[in-house]
DNA sequence: AGCTAAACGAGACGGTACGTCGGGTCTTGGC
DNA sequence: GCCAAGACCCGACGTACCGTCTCGTTTAGCT
């Protein structure tokens, strides 16, 4: 059993929260390049060495609030929805000025450490990823979709449209994820 | 005359050009979140003051290193090509791990400062995009591509696809850009 | 009777003993600026806590080791002999170069801290001092030295000189005792 | 010619004055064990990074008070006097609790660094040594004091005295310089 | 040629944050 | 109730950069 018997007092899961959650507050406020170790243990009540002892980076603690779902973007949420639900609800999620400033902070998070851009792509874009590509892959298989799309391929296109709207800081109105699936996959939404 | 009569010691175009320089050779190495003004001016034996003289912050010297054409990503040049050709020769020069660094730290900096994002978009992404978009509307318009595209929304998607991958250190299989124009126009790259 | 029953386990006097051996061991090593508690403890193979638990500060565990007699210094060993031995076992020791070391962390641990200082002043210096003082006065009482001696005051002179050298970092030369002796008493080491 | 061409922004010798005499005033009021680089810093209304650019601990800024004249003790300054005046300046100067809390402090600081001990010597004990020991001489040859009197040994012996009883804690009483005088000179205050 | 004015290098200054060390306190489980 | 283990908050350490501020020096255009 590899298993170590637990020894001296036990870990503070309270702490643990606390700092995460003063993270995706600052990452909102803030941004990721003036986020600071000193920052986040001071919002979340905790010593400076209690986060050192657990993160060895500020993206460490960035990728494991994205992993443990205290830093939560909508679109995962909806990978059993339709296409074009999951890029409206992207869309819309990601149109707010403060969900998007979250969306650049996450993605420059993700440029300092791949460690963060694993966990983001875990938790975040992966799921919404793969549920895309499935749906698009049933469509297809069903004839309703050309037969040319590579559904892999198509939800990259679909999520970096978003994506490079978002960092090029360019709103999407209201109807984009329409014209998005209608563009990439030539289907109306009701279609698909 | 809005137009000040010089006067006094006159700047140092070498001094601004080795900055430039020592700016994009640093964002290679070291990426965004480790580039320091300090780092910046040691390297390009200039004074800290003098870079303070005519910039506020580190992400004003990528912006201008970026306008000036210090700092070149392939895609833009390739405007006049024929989509696919575009999109090879990013996927191609983004393939390369060097570039995709860059790449990454282009982007925090976008994430950082809206000043960055916008001098990144209007003299990288957003030339691409715009030849692109004109290249698609031509297919559109002459019947070679679906009349269901939306050539703005096209762009988008072939741009943010590639980006897409890049920040979340995919890397392109070779005939990766084939694969996108197929998906996302319907076309096979010859006939575009 | 106030004797309280003892209840629980008992105090380790293995632990006890470990960590004054390992102050001492320290105070010869890094002197007494650098001597931490985290350090004894380690040394002593004991937990922080039960260091904590039995002595307030790293003066206190000074003050014990040196009243255990787990520090020694000569001088008060030789009590018991004549003017000059005792001066000459004093410089011989005190001059070799641990020894001088020893010395100043303990001048600088009774700089720190009162308690520390009664502490040495009682097992080390006090015995010195009186020992030196009775014989002193023994000779005065004889005739063997000059009447306007004051015992106690003649001892301050014969151990505050020592240890002025050894403050300054000054060797004492081998027949310093002697010379010492002579000057001060006005005696030959062998008349007293 | 070796001296080199100022360049930069002149050294603040106003900072320099003040971190000096804030070090002083905490060597008196906290001594040398909970003397801290940061407190020194923050009561002289300096920045850390200052003092550490001048200064490479904190044994070395005590130093420099010392030789700087910013830290005084009486003793040095009556090296003019007669030797009973000398010892009674500083019997009666170290007699004051402030006072000999700061020769506490400076014999920590001796202890601690070969340095500060070099410093302290040249500066304090040093020269009033050699007057003592200058007069003791004359005395010697004037006939005025015992023949068998080393000088140096026998300022050993007087300053010696005065430190044993600081460090130790032990008042001394008002005529204590005499005493001192009279036991190790063989002399009352007058006569010599 | 001398004067004026601004840029330049050097480098000190007050700061903020870094990542680490140690100090004391506390909370577990085992003896 | 002692003890090892180890987490906790706190404060100081020494370092790296920040952005600002003098300095003396350099390099132009204008008298």
């Amino acid at each position: 059993m590899p298993e170590p018997i637990p020894r001296g007092r036990p870990r503070s899961e309270q702490s643990r929260r606390a700092t995460l959650e003063a993270t995706r507050e600052l990452l909102h406020s803030v941004g990721y390049d003036r986020l600071t170790i000193e920052g986040i243990a001071s919002a979340a009540g905790v010593s400076r060495q209690t986060v050192y002892r657990w993160w060895r980076a500020k993206s460490a603690i960035v990728a494991e609030a994205v992993l443990d779902g205290v830093i939560i973007l909508p679109g995962a949420a909806a990978a059993g929805g339709s296409i074009a639900g999951i890029l409206n609800a992207m869309g819309a999620s990601l149109g707010s000025p403060e969900n998007a400033g979250l969306v650049r902070a996450l993605a420059a998070a993700a440029a300092d450490d791949p460690a963060a851009s694993e966990a983001l792509y875990e938790r975040m874009t992966g799921p919404t990823h793969a549920a895309l590509a499935r749906s698009i892959a049933d469509g297809v298989a069903r004839g309703a979709l050309r037969p040319d799309i590579d559904p892999e391929v198509a939800a990259d296109a679909l999520i970096g449209a978003v994506l490079y709207r978002v960092l090029t800081r360019q709103d999407s109105p209201p109807g984009y994820g329409d014209d998005l699936a209608a563009t990439v996959l030539g289907a109306t939404p009701g279609t698909a």
